[in-house]
RNA sequence: GCCGCGUUCGUCUAGGGGCCUAGGACGCCGCCCUUUCACGGCGGUAGCACGGGUUCGAAUCCCGUACGCGGUACCA
C-alpha cells in the first residue's frame, strides 16, 4: 500500500462543489499523499439532465484554492485520460456489451410509466418499494421475458431500452471496508441496477467502476451515500472479472438542525454549503482545511492545529471514524483565527486590499492599510471582517450604535466632549500618547472616571463601543477626520 | 416499510478490559492582564443512549432495545 495507491475525486457537475465535496477531496488528497500515491480528479457528467453551466471550473478553482493539486486530471493530463466521463462513452457501451453476452445483465423496455405501474401493483404496506428484481422482472418486458427474434426486432427497430445489471437472489455480497470492516449485503435486498440509460450514457453505477479499473484506482474513498451501492459495484467488478479497488466510506457531514449537510438545512444557521462562499467569505483555506480534517479524523492526540503538510503525515483511514460530525461553525472560526493571526502584516495587507477593492474602496497607501491590520488582526474573525468591522477606518461612521450610546452618552458628555476637543485642537504633536495624556487630564480636571469620556469619543469617531486601541485609531484617522467626527456627533447624537 | 451504517461533554474528538473518580479542543461561565475592545494566561461547567450478558474487573467484548443517519431512480 506505499507505491501504487491511485485514488480518485469523482465529483459531477451538478452544482457549485459542495464542503462535503471539499472534505472528500481532503481525504482523498491527504491518503494519497501519504502513501506517496496518485490524486487524480475526474469529472462524473453522465447526467446530461442536471449538468450545471460552471460547476466544473468550480471544483477546479476550488480544489486548487484549497491547496490540493490533482495529479491527473482534465485541465491537468495524464496516462489514463480522458478524464470526464462523457468523453468516455463509448468505453462503457463496450463493458455493457460483454455483460449482456455472458448473461450479466440484460435489455429491457419497459417505459418509466410501466415501471410506475408495477411498483404500484406491487407495493404494500410490508415493501412500500417494490424492486425492479428477479421476481418482479419476469412481469416486465425486457430480453428475459421476451423471445430472442422479439428482442433483436426491438432493437432493430430502435425503440429506447436500457441496459440492467441481472442480480442472482439468494446470494451475499460482503466486503470489507476499510472505515467500518466487514459490510455484507444480501442480493435479495438488491435490484436490477440501470448501467446503461436510454439516452445511451452509463449511469454513475457502470461508469464508476469501469473507470476506476480502467484508471487503476487502488482504493475508493467516498461518503457513506454510496455504502449502499457498493454491493452492486462489488458484483459488478466480480462479473467484470476485475479485482475490486478496497473501499472506505466516509462518515457525513450533518447540519446542527439533523440531517446531512444540505443548502435547505445549513445555510439558514449561518454555514454556507457551497466552497465559494468559503472563498468569498474571507476564510483562510489553511483554516478550512485543518478544520475540515478534524470533522470526522483525529491524529489520536491532543494536536489541533494542522497545516496540509503535517496532516498528509498524520492521516490514515483507520483514525477515521465512523459516525457522522456536525458541522460546528464556531470552531470553523476558532481555526480562522489561529490562522489569521500567524500570518504576516504583508499577507494581510493584500488580503485587505482585496477585500477593499470588492467593497469598492481605493486610495489607501499600503503604510495606513498596515496600520489598520494591525489594530484590526487581533479582534476578528475572518480577513473580510477587517472591512466589515473596521469601516471607521475607510468612512465616518453613518450611524451610532444605539446600545452604547444609551449606555456612554449622558448629559454631561458634550460638555466634556468639547473641552476635549479645544484641547486637542492645542496639541503640538499629535500622536496617541498625546491624545491619552488629554484625555486623562481632561477626566481628571473635572472628576469624572476615564470611561465618561472615552467611551463617547469612541462612539463619535467609530460609531461603536467596542474596537481597538481608540488613541492609536485616533491618531491613525488624522487631527482634522477626527475633529469632525466629534462635532458631527455632537450634533447628530 | 425494507436494507445498511452508526451512538463518549451542546459540538469535534481521545479512549481499543484494569493507567478513566473518562483526556484535549470549540462554545459557555468566572478570575487575572487591560484607566477602552480584543489577544493572552488561569480555572470552572458538561458526557460513556438504555437493558441484559461475558469477566475478578467494561466506555472498551457479545446480544437486544431505543434513537439518529444513509439508501431504496433510466441522480450522482
Amino acid at each position: 500500500m506505499s507505491t501504487n495507491v491511485r485514488v480518485r475525486f469523482a465529483p459531477s457537475p451538478t452544482g457549485m462543489l459542495h464542503i462535503g465535496g471539499l472534505r472528500t477531496a481532503l481525504y482523498n488528497y491527504l491518503f494519497a499523499h501519504h502513501n506517496k500515491g496518485k490524486f487524480i480528479l475526474r469529472i462524473e457528467d453522465t447526467d446530461q439532465n442536471r449538468y450545471v453551466e460552471g460547476a466544473e471550473e468550480d471544483i477546479i478553482t476550488s480544489l486548487k484554492w484549497a491547496g490540493m493539486m490533482y495529479d491527473e486530471g482534465p485541465d491537468a493530463g495524464g496516462g489514463a485520460g480522458p478524464y470526464r466521463q462523457s468523453e468516455r462513452s463509448t468505453l462503457y457501451k463496450q463493458y455493457a456489451e460483454q455483460l449482456l453476452k455472458e448473461g450479466r445483465a440484460y435489455y429491457a423496455f419497459d417505459t418509466p410509466e410501466e415501471i410506475e405501474a408495477m411498483r404500484e401493483r406491487l407495493k404494500t404496506s410490508e415493501n412500500t418499494n417494490p424492486k425492479y428484481d428477479a421476481v418482479s422482472r419476469q412481469h416486465m418486458t425486457n430480453s428475459l421475458t421476451l423471445s430472442q427474434d422479439e428482442t433483436t426486432s426491438r432493437l432493430d427497430s430502435g425503440a429506447p431500452y436500457v441496459i440492467r445489471l441481472k442480480i442472482e437472489p439468494g446470494e451475499t455480497v460482503q466486503f470489507n471496508d476499510l472505515i467500518r470492516e466487514a459490510v455484507s449485503f444480501r442480493t435479495d435486498d438488491l435490484d436490477d441496477q440501470v448501467l446503461m440509460k436510454s439516452d445511451g450514457l452509463p449511469t454513475y453505477h457502470l461508469a464508476n467502476v469501469v473507470d476506476d479499473h480502467l484508471m487503476d484506482i487502488s482504493h475508493v474513498i467516498r461518503g457513506e451515500e454510496w455504502l449502499s451501492s457498493a454491493p452492486k459495484h462489488i458484483l459488478l467488478y466480480r462479473y467484470l472479472g476485475w479485482e475490486a479497488p478496497v473501499m472506505a466510506h466516509l462518515p457525513l457531514i450533518m447540519s446542527p438542525a439533523g440531517g446531512k449537510l444540505s443548502k435547505r438545512n445549513a445555510e439558514a444557521l449561518g454555514i454556507p454549503v457551497n466552497v465559494r462562499d468559503y472563498i468569498s467569505g474571507g476564510y483562510e483555506p489553511d483554516a478550512l482545511i485543518n478544520f475540515l480534517a478534524f470533522l470526522g479524523w483525529s491524529p489520536g492526540d491532543d494536536r489541533e492545529l494542522f497545516r496540509m503538510q503535517e496532516l498528509i503525515e498524520a492521516f490514515t483511514l483507520e483514525d477515521v471514524s465512523k459516525s457522522g460530525a456536525v458541522f460546528n461553525i464556531d470552531k470553523l472560526t476558532w481555526y480562522n483565527e489561529q490562522y489569521m493571526r500567524s500570518r504576516t502584516n504583508d499577507t494581510l495587507v493584500e488580503a485587505l486590499k482585496a477585500e477593499l477593492l470588492r467593497s469598492g474602496i481605493t486610495g489607501y497607501n499600503d503604510a495606513y492599510l498596515d496600520s489598520v491590520v494591525e489594530l484590526m488582526k487581533e479582534r476578528v474573525s475572518k480577513t473580510s471582517d477587517m472591512v466589515t468591522q473596521g469601516m471607521f477606518f475607510f468612512a465616518p461612521p453613518t450611524d451610532y450604535d444605539e446600545k452604547a450610546t444609551a449606555k456612554a452618552w449622558k448629559t454631561q458628555t458634550p460638555l466634556l466632549l468639547e473641552e476635549f476637543l479645544a484641547e486637542v485642537e492645542q496639541l503640538p504633536a499629535y500622536t496617541a500618547v498625546a491624545l491619552k495624556e488629554t484625555l486623562s487630564q481632561v477626566v481628571e480636571r473635572n472628576g469624572v472616571g476615564f470611561g465618561k469620556l472615552m467611551l463617547p469619543a469612541r462612539i463619535a469617531i467609530t460609531g461603536t463601543g467596542g474596537g481597538p486601541d481608540l488613541f492609536e485609531t485616533m491618531e491613525l484617522l488624522g487631527k482634522d477626520e477626527v475633529m469632525n467626527r466629534v462635532k458631527t456627533a455632537l450634533k447628530k447624537v
